[in-house]
RNA sequence: GGCGCUAUCGUCUAGGGGUUAGGACGUGAGAUUCUCAAUCUUAAAACCCGGGUUCGAUUCCCGGUAGCGCUACCA
């Protein structure tokens, strides 16, 4: 391998569930180191457990990759429908574990010509036993290395007995050390790792299928992968990875493992936390910047130790993965909510619109139908509203008021009623209407604003009194808005032909009702 | 059971042998507003326990405890 100095990462995920808040931090964290470094980063499909993996899930998984932005340099092609497949894209492909196997099986030969592996005929009961009883006598259940004294002729016999073989690795009784970035040195007994499994029982023209720290660290290998970031349940299998390498005689790469990331029942992420999968909240209608900002922050921090805020491209700029904490970190929804308000406020209004649009499917036309002007009205809706939710599947029950409501309904809520127990609350509504049945013109947001202090100049009732029957009868709730906002809209909807009703309409609808 | 990792406000974290232990989210109060949201001001809120080292530990070391992880012919 030609050690050029760029920076290689990989984001290697299994296909067997949707992509969770976890695997998307270890997929940021590779992203923005290599962006950072000008390196690259490449995205290895890890389907070898055939049972588990699923192609919808790796189908997901790049698209939910994509929406955080998350864009790799090499990775395997597409999949599409029939056992359709675009072409890979990178030159140390395939990146599909599934068709790599005949390199896994000519390591595995290598290894075994040179006697740095071995042939083990133990059968699966036979290991338990040992096991069992090592687990009894309090010593750590490994292997005893029993096969790896088999004569060759002992080991003819049994090929030609046609027994099955795993193939297991010979290590020497050293401690196991390694270098991990965000954990400094760690070292593990010398009798922590005997001789492991390498690949599983097959026979001599049958090979059984490699475990999985032989493809990841051969993979890593031949993909020329310098840096290792990964979650820290890998910790552990370092030791023997490294054992691999060594034997192999390849460079061992950088390490870095990364905490978990916990639910609030401060147990890992897995299904049961299901709505902290990407998609999830991606239809939940959280933004992707969002989401990418809390999770870099959720294990990491700015070297200042204050700033919390950053674009994509001021992140891959502070990016580092020294400033990477080593304690498990919570999700917190709160916190993500807080960073999607920010992200909503300083979104491009249209790109706001389009995204909200989806979650209005019942109330709005389809958009590739929708004229601008109703584009436009929708857009300045949203910019209403956004900033009183914490995410975009959230707007419809605030907006909802603009295409009209019950007013029976809303009188049979005790609240409102209430408000319509007084006298003046009637007077208002009166006055209101008076004075829209003798206007032609449009219903200005500053004509709307002169009626009020007419009425209120006429009548003696002000403030409350006076504004919260007007807040009920056009939007059939006592919070909202500023009318300032909310009357132009509202007639600016009336105009459009898509179920709005103009002020004029709610006011004689509510006060007939 | 064995081994490993981790331990600062409720949560995410900064810091580090002597600090008023800093920031953010959330929470409480106030200002503003017809109301809600937003905004501003403000308050409460933390160094897991025990021993050592030291003039002095929250910080360094050891032990304990707790949480999590690994302990497979899963990935």
């Amino acid at each position: 391998m030609i050690d050029t100095g760029k920076i290689r990462v990989r984001f290697a995920p299994s296909p067997t569930g949707l992509l969770h808040v976890g695997n998307a931090r270890t997929a940021l964290y590779n992203w923005l180191f290599a962006r950072r470094a000008g390196g690259e980063f490449i995205l290895r499909i890890e389907d070898t457990d055939v049972d588990r993996s699923e192609s919808r899930y790796e189908t997901q998984l790049m698209e939910d990759l994509r929406w955080l932005g998350l864009d790799w340099d090499e990775g395997p092609g597409e999949l599409g429908g029939k056992g359709a497949k675009a072409k890979d894209k990178g030159a140390k492909g395939p990146y599909r574990q599934s068709e790599r196997m005949h390199i896994y099986t000519a390591l595995t030969k290598k290894l075994l010509n040179e006697g740095k592996a071995y042939r083990c005929f133990c059968t699966v009961s036979e290991l338990e036993e040992e096991r069992r009883i090592a687990l009894a006598n309090h010593r750590p259940p490994v292997y005893s290395g029993r096969c790896r004294m088999l004569t060759p002729k002992a080991i003819k016999k049994n090929l030609e007995m046609g027994k099955p073989f795993a193939v297991r690795l010979i290590t020497v009784e050293e401690p196991l050390r390694f270098h991990d970035i965000v954990r400094g040195k760690v070292e593990l007994p010398a009798n922590a790792l005997i001789d492991p499994i390498l690949v599983r029982s097959g026979h001599e023209n049958a090979p059984g299928v490699p475990v999985y720290d032989l493809v990841a660290t051969v993979d890593d290998e031949m993909m020329a992968i310098n840096n290792v970031i990964r979650g820290d349940d890998q910790m552990l299998n370092t030791p023997l990875q490294v054992a691999i390498y060594q034997s192999l005689g390849w460079k061992v790469p950088e390490f870095a493992h990364l905490p978990v990331i916990t639910g609030t029942d401060g147990e890992r992420l897995s299904k049961r936390h299901g709505a902290i999968s990407i998609s999830s909240l991606r239809e939940m209608g959280y933004l992707p910047e969002a989401v990418i900002n809390y999770i870099a922050l959720l294990g990491w921090s700015h070297e200042d130790g204050k700033t919390e805020t950053f674009s994509v491209p001021q992140l891959v700029r502070a990016f580092t993965l020294k400033r990477i904490t080593p304690s498990p970190a919570v999700f917190d929804f709160d916190k993500l909510n807080r960073f999607n308000r920010h992200f909503m406020k300083t979104a491009q209004p249209a790109r706001l619109a389009r995204l909200a649009w989806e979650y209005f499917g019942f109330l709005l036309p389809d958009k590739d139908d929708a004229s601008d002007d109703v584009l436009f009205w929708f857009a300045n809706l949203v910019q209403l509203f956004a900033p009183t939710v914490d995410h975009l599947d959230q707007l419809p029950a605030k907006a909802l008021f603009m295409w009209g409501f019950d007013p029976h309904e809303v009188m049979a809520k005790e609240e409102n009623a209430s408000v319509f127990k007084s006298d003046s609350a009637r007077i208002v509504l009166a006055e209101l209407a008076d004075r829209i049945r003798g206007h032609y013109m449009p219903i200005t947001a500053e004509v709307f604003k002169n009626w009020m202090i007419q009425i209120k100049d006429a009548t003696g009732i002000k403030g409350k009194d006076l504004l919260h029957p007007v807040r009920i009868a056009l939007t059939g709730t006592q919070s909202g808005p500023d009318f300032d906002k909310l009357i132009p809209i509202i007639e600016h909807g009336a105009t459009l032909g898509i179920g709005v009703p103009g002020v004029r309409t709610r006011i004689e609808r509510f006060i007939g009702a």
